[in-house]
Formats: C-alpha cells, structure tokens, sequence
DNA sequence: CAAATAACCGGCTGATCTGCCTGTTTTATG
DNA sequence: CATAAAACAGGCAGATCAGCCGGTTATTTG
C-alpha cells in the first residue's frame, strides 16, 4: 500500500464537512478562505490565550476581519468552537501524516514503530497538539463545548485505530498489541508535556527512552 | 523510619506559609475558617468550571461569604488564585501520603513500588488532582498565574524527590531508576486521565498494566 | 467601658464579551 | 441591465466580571 492512499484515507476520513468540494465560484472561495483566516485565528487565540482567551473579538482581529462578517460566518461563538474542534483534528491528523511518511519514505521499512513513536512524539509539540489540549481540558467543564469535542475525539480515535490495522498487516494478528502501544505512546507523550516545565529536557528524554523499551518488548513476546 | 515522621516532613515542607501555627486568638480562628472556606469554593469552581470559572464571584457565593469579605481576604483575584495554588498543593500532597501510609500499615514492606503506583493512579482521580490540572494547562497560556504555580510545582517536585530517597533506603544506591520510575508513572497517569473519555475503563487498564510491568522491570536490572 | 482594630457587607464603575441589528459593497442570475 | 443574494461593516444593548469604597457589626485591648 503507497503512503499516499494512506493519507487520503484517513485524511478524507477526518476532513471537516464543509470542505467537501473545491468551490469554482468566486464567492465560495472568498467564503471558504476568510473562514479558513478566522479558524487559523482561532488556533492562534487558544494556543497564546486558552480556550478562555478565544474570544469572538479577538478572532476577528486576529483574522482581521469585521465583526460583521465574523456574525456572517459563525452566527454564535459556539459555532465558531465547533468549526475549530474540526478544524483542529484535522490539522493533526494531516501534520502527523505529513512527517512519519516523510520519514518513512527516507529510512527503511524494518523499524516503522520506533518512526512512529518518534513522529508522534514530535507531532504534540506543535502549536496544533497545543490548541487541541486547550479544548480537551475546557471540554471536561464545558457541556457545549464537550457535545462537539468528545464525537470529533471518538472519530479521531476510530480513524486512527482502523488506519493502523490497515498499514500494518504484518501485525495483523497482534492488533491488540499494536492498539495497547499506541494508547500507551499517547498516554505518555501527552503527560510528558503537561509535566515538561518542572520535568525538564534529560528526565523528559529519560521517560521516552523508557517508553520506547516498553513499547519495543511488546512487538517481540 | 515510621510513617508519621514522613507524613509531617513533607506536609510541613508543601503547607501554605499562612497556616504557621495554630491559632488560639477567635478572630484569627475565625478568620482562618472563612478563608478555608474560600479556597474549597475556589476548588469547586475549578472542578465545575475551569479556571476560567473561578471568579471572585461564584466562589463568594459558593463559600456562602459576601463579595466584601472575599475582598477583606483576597484584595484581587490574583491574590486567591495565588493561594488556591499552593492549598492545592498541598492537599495533593496530604491526600496521597494519607491514602499511600494508609494502604502500607495494611500491607507488607515488600511490595511498596506497586504500592506506591497505585496509590498515585488513585491520586490524580481526585478532584484536587482535577483542579490541579486546570491550574497547569492555564499556567501555560497566563503569565501572571504562571508566577504563581511553577515556583509551588518546582518546590512538590523537590519535595517529592528528596522524600522519595529518604524513604525508600533500601534502593539509595539506584535513586535515578526510582526517580525515572516516578517521572514515569506520573506522565503516563496524567496522560491516562485526559485521554479517559476516549479510551474507556478497558483501554486504560491495559495502559496501567503495562507501565506497571516497565516500573517492575526498572528495579530487576 | 471606650477606643481601636478586625471581620464583614453590598452597591457602584469601567471594561469586556456575546448576540443582534441596520446598512453597504460585491458578486451572481435571469 | 436590473434584481436578488451573498459577503462584509460597525454600532447598540444586556450580562458579567474585577476592583474599589463607604458603612456596619463583632472582637480585642487598655
């Protein structure tokens, strides 16, 4: 199986709905590009502000556009936040994609769980992994936002499950594994970057190198 | 060395400057007892809201106190944050040495990693550890809150550290495979609790499982 | 007991955020 | 070319929050 079709894949599986087509008409890609400006903005206010400090004013200047045609776009703030948490899935989905099959492509196919790993490890410290944790914790206290997050979560989650299955076949037969170092992977990489201001660089690299044997001994029992 | 010397040791080197000595004179009692009172309703408020749901008025209303009295004790919201931040601290630490002291008096003196492990794995179910989390993710993205939590997260992580040598004499010649150990289990634990309405209870078990194993396996070599 | 002090009360102000509303410009359509 | 529709602009009202302040009650102290 070529990467590409990988990425299509799964890409296509986590592609927000109203980027369905590619608008011809001029309106629609005007549309379609300011929208892009204000969730780009968007990521940017929950990255430098929180999820408190995404505010419909300061996507707007942020995106430098009207309030006016923020209202035109997103009626109500909590449309625009359910917009991002798309947005927002996507854009991970798509970075991560973008660097483990660019390292695939230059090493070998004998040690495509250490690539993995590493690409992974590599894709939560984007400014997007940043945003996404933002709304993850916001959306344990936040009904609205939850009733977006948690089904974007769950497809995420379903995606990336499937999509392992399917690039692996050689494992076939220990998906169970497979699934149980990925959660792992995610576990740790994820509380590694809560913990890295007090932790520090050698304990963080400490953890990985750890993580790493862990994740190793169970693709050879 | 008995429990309760270490209890006192580490409660002592994690508790709020304010709580010095106890005090015999009714206003200051009194006075101790509301802002108690405060700094609870403030957890509460980061539990059910978020960081950004701890204003200085809800958690007046909630600790049943006037907005007056709250500013008789906290002159600015800053001010409470800055004390909720170390309370919190401090009760992470309290609730974790009751629960730890308390599982080792039933059980014997030969298994206190695991112990240790799983009494941690309880701890950030609580719901101090919940608001201890919102305090770290806002840290991130709030400078002013930052200058209050990183120094109270730098001191429990000594805290934690030099308490975890004296305690465990036995291993003192290996302290950096411990002090991975520790590191360890608290990345994969908190990473465990963000990703828990994703997961579900069986994902996580297996998770724990095998950290566990990576923790047992430090300590053999 | 009287003065001083600490704890407590609730209203006011300015800033900010959301949602809504009326126009204006630009593009599409018959 | 005229009409409709979409994209955009910015002001207004209601709600909320932080900080501040004058006044009241309870406790301490000499």
């Amino acid at each position: 199986m070529s990467g590409s079709t990988m990425q299509k894949r799964m890409l296509d599986a986590m592609r927000p709905s109203a980027l369905g087509d590619e608008p011809v008409r001029w309106q629609q890609r005007k549309s379609a590009q300011t929208r892009l400006k204000m969730l780009e903005a968007a990521v940017d206010c929950l990255v430098t502000g929180g999820y408190a400090g995404l505010t419909t004013a300061q996507v707007a200047e942020r995106a430098a556009v009207s309030r006016g045609a923020m209202h035109h776009h997103f009626a109500t703030r909590i449309e625009l936040v359910a917009a991002v948490v798309d947005h927002i899935f996507y854009q991970r989905m798509r970075l991560f994609l973008d660097d483990y099959l660019g390292t695939v492509a230059q090493r070998g196919d004998d040690e495509l769980i250490d690539l993995a790993t590493q690409a992974h490890w590599r894709s939560v410290q984007t400014r997007e992994y940043a945003a996404y944790v933002e709304l993850a914790v916001a959306a344990r206290t936040d009904p609205e936002l939850n009733a977006a997050f948690e089904p974007a979560a769950r497809r995420y989650d379903e995606v990336w499950t499937a999509e392992m299955i399917e690039s692996f076949p050689q494992w076939r037969d220990q998906w169970h594994a497979m699934k149980l170092g990925s959660d792992f992977a995610i576990a740790v990489h994820s509380g590694l970057l809560l913990h890295r201001p007090v932790f520090g660089q050698d304990r963080i690299d400490m953890v990985l190198q750890l993580s790493m044997q862990a994740i190793r001994a169970l693709y050879k029992s």
